[in-house]
DNA sequence: TGATATAAATCGAACGTTCATTCTAAAAAA
DNA sequence: TTTTTTAGAATGAACGTTCGATTTATATCA
């Protein structure tokens, strides 16, 4: 693949993300991507073979964030400082517009669409392992007690920011500060 | 309105969530209802002005059951066997297949539907007022200390329980069991 | 270098299909 | 008979996608 073409692919997923954060996937025509990216019909399909292909890679763009955030998390030396990162991270995530709603989009999206679900489950046992390592690291730190189960504290906490996720997308504000999702998560794991 | 009319109107309405469920509110197409409810367009025309119509009733069906319940947990004796019984009926609510899509598809067009979201903001701050009350009224009784930011806590809670409906709603398993979700709950507002 | 040939990029009209909705008219009920 | 209920064909618009024509870039050769 040339680079020329990359950027073209580039550009037009970046069109297709502005209709899809406005109107949402199924709502949005390829005609509304096409405007958005300023070309034809054709061009557009000489790039990507089907609206469906588009879709996708969006969806894996909803997770693009998320590794090299764990990986930074796991140099931190204590379970606070990694928390209060995290926080930081998010917050600042979820203050691009948009990027909620994409997420979200994609949520719903792999509940019926199965290469969409493939790709979000990975990303999920993915974020979910690496946090347990964060919390078993403390544990073995001694900052956490020994009996905790760090699995399913790690996918609590999952399911607990895809919460805030959903509700940063419905809401236009952004419903919890820095400070506060911080606190919540050290409160979360047990740390204070 | 008769009673026949009203029949029709909840079969049509029950036809149509059973489609949106499958596929969701835009990717269902009004030939689908009709073939679910077994009427001919003329006729589902006739109950409903349009498709928007359908989408906004059941948009407002998803917080059915959530005044009663609120209701309940009020006269329970203490804020521990209130989140109990929280844990158990949501837990339950859960189990019933496409409760939680439906409820998401739900939230999602709220974010772009602003009829959808006047619903949904009311059914919020319905909800978070009650919880709060709930919080307050655990407070007063000395079952949690007095200096808690009842309203913050309650407002946290709400996202949380969205991210667990979310959860459910992609994920084919429930991911929390009642005995789970209840120690979550209680850890949550620091009650054990 | 300049002329020519090949390939890649691009356009926009057009395709067949499906969409939400409306209309006509028959059947049923009053 | 008049009104209400129902079916299903018909409507025009919009959909995702294709396709042939045209322009632009690149390579080949004189």
């Amino acid at each position: 693949m040339s680079q020329r073409t990359d950027q073209r692919r580039s550009e037009i997923l970046q069109a297709a993300a502005t209709c899809f954060i406005r109107r949402g996937f199924h709502q949005t025509s390829m005609k509304e991507v096409c405007a958005e990216a300023k070309l034809s019909p054709g061009l557009v399909y000489h790039y990507f073979e089907s609206k469906e292909q588009i879709i996708q890679a969006i969806a894996q763009q909803a997770h693009r964030a998320t590794g090299s955030l764990m990986a930074e998390l796991e140099t931190l030396p204590t379970l606070r400082l990694a928390l209060a990162r995290l926080a930081e991270r998010l917050t600042h995530w979820l203050a691009q517009n948009g990027e909620a709603r994409l997420y979200i989009e994609a949520s719903v999206e792999a509940s019926r669409n199965p290469s969409v679900r493939a790709t979000f489950r990975a990303a999920d046992d993915a974020f979910v392992t690496s946090f347990r390592l964060l919390l078993d690291a403390a544990t073995h730190r001694g900052e956490l007690p020994r009996d905790l189960d760090t699995e399913l504290l790690a996918a609590l906490i999952g399911i607990c920011l895809d919460g805030i996720i959903l509700n940063t997308a419905i809401q236009e504000t952004l419903p919890l500060s820095s400070d506060v999702l911080q606190q919540l998560l050290e409160r979360f794991v047990g740390l204070s």
